[in-house]
DNA sequence: TTTATTTGTTCCAACGTTTGAACAATACTA
DNA sequence: TAGTATTGTTCAAACGTTGGAACAAATAAA
């Protein structure tokens, strides 16, 4: 036998002989309420285990203090640290989050949109899915309340956003692979109807014009960047006729696809064949060798998101910021000649 | 100039000339209104894209659709994929998810669980962190809302439950070193006051003493189970005056860095030092040796919790529900020598 | 034609909290 | 001692939605 019962504040006003709003006052301190009273509204909350009605409150004051964050997937080191310092962030501010994920999928994206729509989030923080090209969602969102965007953001939405230079990224990882005397550099890209890899390749294609050095075509090949991906392409790479001594993979999973091949092939890492990644996944110093990549400082954006927000929050007509940080290139074994 | 304006149920019956009520029940389709008002209504529903308040109708009916679920991380397989299909079971019944992580903290679980109590969650679906032992706040979402507990959880509390048989796991690992001819087997242990962990350890210790065998107490050592614990106490043991010749680690990520450890050691896993993991986390496969472990079910158990909430939430009073499923042994290069 | 039934709608109270206004009681000022 | 200020509380309306009861109008049954 079994009683869910949830007190209220007419539970401790009941006891109290006092009427809603003076216990409601007394909780939150209000200046015309007795000390007295206070200490006993308190005293009696905690002994009816009082826990405030957030619906109630959240409706009465038209605004919930939750904010909905959006990621594509939670098991990933990069989301779930962004996300992690996100929290730490807006809890420190009041807010609790809510947290989604859209599993790259453009429909379940949709769908965890309208359900935070519904919950009357103060705010949407969200990275896009790698299917996601239409952006009328998105627009729903700007209409209805505050967004934020991260890493993975459109400009045409012209919102707030928090992202590292990716052009600038393939410029130091192109750079460094030509200074460990590659030539032949072949780039594992992502989407190009994305931003961040859009700007990734023009960022390879300028950087290596720059150093003279020219690829064809069909060495910047698009994917999903999964590990099957990062598997299926390195082997069409090795089959091609003129096989590249370097390949710069736009994510960390597709890089560690690639390393499996090559040295499911006997390849020689980085002698043969050098490798990059992108996003500094801790499984990348684990590998054998291990894997080159590039810093994204997940935790500073998760931070930056949020504090985005909270200036939005406070103040909505101020413009819109786009910050952007730089790039980390970290040399590890699978490109760095010399050490071995 | 943005104007972030919702529509509520009264835009509409004004434009239409009605009472909200009569909206309300149009759009619940209730059988009291006529066909053409419910289209007129949903048709000025749509024009004015009208999002239903979530926050009021929870309030008026007395039920969120809301379920918390709380993990000690997100950054893990074995808990993203329980997360990923409690969500899918309950999207399909008209629940929504909120998760949250403890990072293994016990202070901000109980932070978590008042957020979750505030927001009035239907439930909560939880699994425990390392830290607790204190099981206050738990008893405190039992006198609440619905609790179920999958994978860490004391039968103390008396909810529903949903796991795997830790102390079987324990025999399957033993004898299958056993059978690899393994006799000085160690254990790098979860902490003995969390249920699971304790239970790993007495199925070890039993199924040693069936094998005639018998391990020295410092060969189980309890940790966190962090990469760094493995390679700590790995390195313990090899310093150790006897070496084991089999470690069984209670958790994947320990067993990673026991693996560091042997392999920067120069001991040839499996043949000198065998080794097995635990959850089936996917880097196990990926690792060189790959890690032999024991698979959790990570998909069922979502299912199953979710399952569970469903049925406790349609008929409060059944009776406790605990469901243990059957472990699988994962037979990878790290303990296997016939292989080699 | 009167009475009963059905249909479509409005009315109203409620969910738990918040907040400004109103009020009574006490304390301070002239 | 009357008048004003201060203190501590209650009152009442509101947030948006819901659902039972009430009601009027239309239809069916007697």
């Amino acid at each position: 036998m079994e009683n869910k019962k949830k007190s209220t504040i007419k539970d401790i006003a009941a006891v109290l002989g006092l009427t809603p709003s003076a216990v409601s006052k007394a909780l939150s301190d209000h200046p015309r309420i007795s000390e007295k009273t206070k200490l006993a509204v308190k005293e009696t909350a905690i002994k009816l285990d009082y826990q405030p009605n957030y619906l109630s409150s959240a409706l009465r004051k038209g605004k919930s203090n939750l904010v909905g964050v959006i990621i594509p997937r939670v098991n990933s080191h990069f989301f779930s640290s962004v996300m992690e310092n996100i929290e730490k962030t807006l809890n420190l501010n009041g807010y609790n989050i809510i947290m989604t994920q859209s599993n790259e999928l453009y429909a379940k994206e949709c769908q965890e949109i309208d359900t935070l729509l519904k919950i009357q989030v103060d705010g949407i923080i969200a990275s896009m899915a790698n299917e996601t090209t239409d952006l009328e969602y998105y627009k729903k969102i700007k209409s209805k309340t505050e967004l934020v965007l991260f890493d993975r953001g459109e400009e045409e939405l012209n919102v707030d956003y928090v992202g590292i230079d990716d052009y600038k990224s393939s410029h130091l990882v192109v750079d460094h692979l030509v200074s460990q005397k590659c030539s032949r550099i072949a780039h594992i890209a992502g989407f190009k109807h994305i931003r961040i890899y859009k700007e990734r390749i023009r960022g390879y294609k300028d950087a290596l014009e720059k150093s003279g050095l020219a690829a064809p075509d069909n060495w910047i090949i698009e994917s999903n960047l999964r590990l099957e991906d990062g598997r299926r392409i390195m082997q069409q790479l090795l089959d091609s006729p003129e096989r590249p001594d370097a390949v710069y993979v736009a994510g960390d999973i597709a890089a560690l696809g690639a390393l499996q091949i090559l040295l499911e092939n006997n390849i020689k890492v980085p002698e043969e064949i050098a490798l990059i990644g992108f996003s500094d996944e801790p499984f990348t110093s684990l590998t054998q060798p291990s894997i080159s990549t590039v810093n994204q400082h997940s935790d500073q954006i998760g931070k930056l998101a949020a504090e985005a927000f909270l200036q939005r929050i406070t103040n909505p007509k101020q413009k819109i910021n786009r910050i952007i940080l730089e790039p980390e290139l970290i040399i590890r074994q699978s490109s760095n000649r010399n050490l071995k």
